[in-house]
DNA sequence: TCACCATGCTACAAATACTGTAGCGTGGTG
DNA sequence: CACCACGCTACAGTATTTGTAGCATGGTGA
């Protein structure tokens, strides 16, 4: 699969805009959990797939390609670990473990009425 | 493929987090589209398959089902629109919209270099 | 120097998810 | 009653993801 680049034309959309391109990158399986699982720290390969339970390495080393490119994450002597931009993306998404919980929470009452 | 409930072991994660079980789901091609592009207002079936340019109807049904079944969706008179929790976590994610902004803008000063 | 590891990563076939097109059933309108 | 738009399903074809095995490289210790 191509890699979604903005301005480009992407999975889902043709008419090159950033956040489509973002869509369809977060969209692909895994991408959100890599950088989710990296912000804790820098990880090497066998490590990343370890705190990803159930990643399989083909698609593990797939992601990593891509996000790098995107600039996204980058390769250190450490492992892999959030780019400049990286860390700036997951400050955006981090609300969403707070939100999970609350989301679970009334998903869970829901169920009892 | 299962519908990604907080408390169950879900495609990448036995360990029944609710942060799972969300990435699980916007990692699914096309849920972040659709929740991204309902909110600008309610849609019916086949004008949110315009606004999502190139979705496959059945895909978007089987999306849409899971959004329900999750609330992060709801279908009224209307159309489909964005629930109380929906709209909670699309303004989690709404700032993605300025951010790709940027990034767009950093990866080609990058690739003038 | 050479067995012995761990690591990053690739190969490849099987399993699963997604697309695209056609079209069914229902309900409204002239 | 012909005609249309709508929500949605069927299904075959295609693309993506998984799972397992294992290769190549670079230490480490005997």
């Amino acid at each position: 699969m191509a890699i979604p680049l903005p301005g480009r034309q992407v999975r889902g959309s043709t008419t090159g805009k950033p956040i489509m391109a973002l869509l369809d990158l977060l969209g692909r399986t895994w991408s959100l959990g890599i950088i989710w699982h990296l912000h804790t720290g820098p990880a090497t390969f066998r490590e990343l797939q370890q705190r990803c339970e159930k990643i399989s390495p083909t698609l593990l080393n797939t992601r990593l390609k891509e996000l790098k490119t995107l600039q996204l994450i980058e390769s250190q002597a450490s492992g892999y670990q959030l780019s400049h931009q990286g860390v700036d993306l997951f400050a955006i998404i981090s609300p969403l473990g707070s939100w999970s919980l609350q989301w679970a929470q009334a998903l869970k009452e829901e169920s009892k009425l």
